[in-house]
Formats: structure tokens, C-alpha cells, sequence
DNA sequence: ATATATACATACATGAACGTATGTATGTTT
DNA sequence: AAACATACATACGTTCATGTATGTATATAT
């Protein structure tokens, strides 16, 4: 086979990334096979093989790419507080829901970490992996909470970090559903009722 | 082989159950090969295949058995609406987590469906499955707070069933974080106060 | 211009798990 | 007590994915 350019490179190392998470999330991860994801990516398994090391590898390039993705939407729209806080976090976690409904790729790529793939053997090391992105997350939500107590716009009888992880427990309760039962779920009749509850209770 | 007493022969089904569970646990559902499973209960696949179709019979069988005795508790203890409505649910709350910190086996086969399996090609057919299953724990919690709401016990200016699906949302991130990140994770320090606090703003 | 590293494709060897088919000794029924 | 069903164990054939080794044509560096 033709060597490529670098450029043409990173184009096929990013479609093996994007047949990958295709690939995964129809076949779940160990029964996914880097044959089946070489051809949904048009290369061969030396592709994938020269690219990445093994499955694993793949498996924690996509999660990368995903918790950057997040984390970048985090900090652009918590960085600052504004004048309302609360409603600053519900329209932002409203738009994470919608975001996820319109963007199917981005949906199978999330559903793979919660309902596509089994912590166990080789795989458990991403338990620690995720954790510390999560904490990451964490830090950004834990921040927003304690700069909007200070500014004495949100109750500040709770330590901003039990705040934190409330709303993060309730996410993930919320985001674990989502995925799981979707096909007969919907944002706006189940979900947004119960998350407007949780802003105006918990906040 | 000898053949057994009809109650011999239960035992042994019974003991490829627990196998299964603490194999699954270990290994990932799709990893467990049946011949692991069969050495963990000291039998052979032979012994296996007589009592499940296959592994997925098996898995359905551990999810049938945690799902029953998950229920039979909820009955047993929303049932009826005491004088605090609000402690009552608390506590069976706190008690549910305490006994899964003891119950080292139950733990296992509960993550195995969280976070030692994936939900793809014929595993999927379980999301069903676990759906139906969660509505029966829901209609248990929507009747609990109906009936304590007819009280005048608790707030009614939120409808039972947004109420049981928010405490469900809750507890279900709660579940899912605890068992993806236990070996860090202390329910007395992290999750008591949260679950407090959860309860002193939302009921 | 040539050497070399790159970006893959192809080929090969290995091994493991699955389902089934069959064997068999003993409970159980009649 | 014979016939049958049960509760497994053993053996077999097939499939399939994995990792590596090797081949090769071209981009790129010198």
C-alpha cells in the first residue's frame, strides 16, 4: 500500500476512531471485532493496528476525545457566573440533553462508557481513568457552586462540593436512564419536568 | 455420572448460580466463558447446559433472583405509610446501601448489571427486561408517595410519579457511582450527606 | 537522488469458546 | 424389576478473533 501524507494519516486514524465507536456501540466493545471496525473504517486491520495498539487502545482514544469534548463545553459556559446561577446551570444541562438527542454519533459514543462496555479484567484500569475525569468535571461544577455562594446568589448551606457531587450523582442517575431506555424516553415529557424539580428544590 | 435427587439436583443449580455471579463479576459476562463457571461450582459445562439454555438463561436467571429479592424488601417496607413518611424512606434508603456494603455477593451481582456487562446484540433484549423490572420498583415508590400524600404527610405540590422518578434518578447515580468507584469511595463521608441533604430539600 | 521511515495491506499461526452429540449411571415410575 | 427419564460428564467439530510477521509503495528527510 501507497504511504500517505500525515494529513490523510490523521483522516484515517479519525475514521477508524469514528467506525470504532460505531462499531462499538452496535456490538457492545468485546464483541466488537477490529475486523469489523477496519471495515466500517474502509482500511484493513493493519490500519488499526498501526494507529492503535489493540483494543484498548482504541477504546480509551475515544474516551478522550469525548471527555475533551465535555469538558471544553463545561468550562466555556461555568468559567464565569452570572447573574443567575441556577438558571445558568439548568439551561446549560438542558442543553446537554438536547444536544445529545440531535447528535447521534456523540449519543452511541457516551451510550458506550455506560451501557456498551463491562468494567472487568484488562478493562478495569479505565475505572480509575474515568474516575479522574470525572473529578475533572467535578472541580468545574464544585468551582461554579463556591463563586456563586460568594456572590450570595445560591444557598450557601451546603459546602459547594456537596453540591457538586448532588448534582452530579442526579446527572448521572438521569444520563445512566437516558441511555439505558431511551427508545421509550422522552426529554421532554419525563426529563425536564423532574430536572426543573431538582433546580427548584435544590437549588 | 450418577444421577441426583430432585433437591441434589437444585442444589447444584443453585451453586452454578453463585459461581456464575462471582465469574461474571470478575470476568465481564461476555468474557465468563461457561467452562470458568462450571469449574468455580465444581461441575463440568455439561452440568451447565443441562440446567441453562446458555449464558444468557444464566444471566437472566441471577437477574431474576437479585430482582426478586430487591422487590420483596421494597414491599415489605413502603407498604405502609408510617407517622414520617420522610425518615421511613430515608432510612430504607440508608439501610439498602448499608447491607450492600456487608453483602459482598449481592454487591457483585448487582454490578454485574451495571457495570460487568454490555448491552448489545442479544444482550439488549434485557434493557426491556430491566425496564419492566424498574417500573414495578417505581409503582412501589409512586404508591408510597401517593398514599403519603393523601396523608398530608409529605409535599403535594409535586405529582407522586415525578416524585418517585426523581428519587429513582437520584438513586440510580448514586448506585451506578458507588459501584464503578467503591474501593474510593465511603458511603459514611460521601454518600450519607448527599442523600441528607437530597432528602431535606426534596421531600 | 538516495536512503529511510512511514502507512498501511496481506498472510500466518494460535488458541479459545461455543453448541451439540453421545455416553452412562442412577433415581423414579409403573 | 424393567423401562424410562434424569443429571450430568466427555468428546468433537467448527467458528472466529487476536497478535505478529512480513511485504511494499510512497512521502519525507538529507
Amino acid at each position: 500500500m501507497a504511504r500517505k501524507t500525515k494529513e490523510e494519516a490523521q483522516e484515517t486514524r479519525d475514521s477508524i476512531l469514528d467506525a470504532a465507536t460505531k462499531v462499538f456501540y452496535e456490538k457492545g466493545v468485546s464483541s466488537a471485532s477490529l475486523e469489523e471496525i477496519a471495515r466500517a473504517a474502509d482500511v484493513t486491520r493493519g490500519a488499526v493496528y498501526w494507529h492503535f495498539k489493540n483494543k484498548l487502545d482504541l477504546f480509551s482514544a475515544i474516551h478522550e476525545r469525548l471527555h475533551n469534548s465535555f469538558q471544553d463545553i463545561l468550562l466555556s459556559r461555568l468559567d464565569t457566573v452570572e447573574d443567575n446561577p441556577k438558571e445558568q446551570l439548568r439551561s446549560l444541562t438542558y442543553d446537554i440533553f438536547h444536544d445529545l438527542e440531535k447528535d447521534e454519533p456523540r449519543r452511541k459514543a457516551l451510550s458506550i462508557f455506560f451501557i456498551k462496555c463491562d468494567y472487568s479484567g484488562e478493562m478495569e484500569q479505565f475505572l480509575s481513568e474515568q474516575r479522574l475525569a470525572k473529578q475533572k468535571g467535578f472541580a468545574v461544577f464544585a468551582d461554579f457552586f463556591r463563586k456563586a455562594q460568594e456572590k450570595g446568589l445560591i444557598d450557601n448551606s451546603i459546602a459547594p462540593e456537596a453540591q457538586a457531587r448532588c448534582y452530579n450523582m442526579f446527572m448521572t442517575g438521569i444520563l445512566v436512564d437516558y441511555l439505558k431506555f431511551l427508545p421509550d424516553m422522552s426529554i421532554e415529557k419525563e426529563l425536564k419536568p423532574i430536572i426543573a424539580h431538582y433546580f427548584n428544590r435544590m437549588m
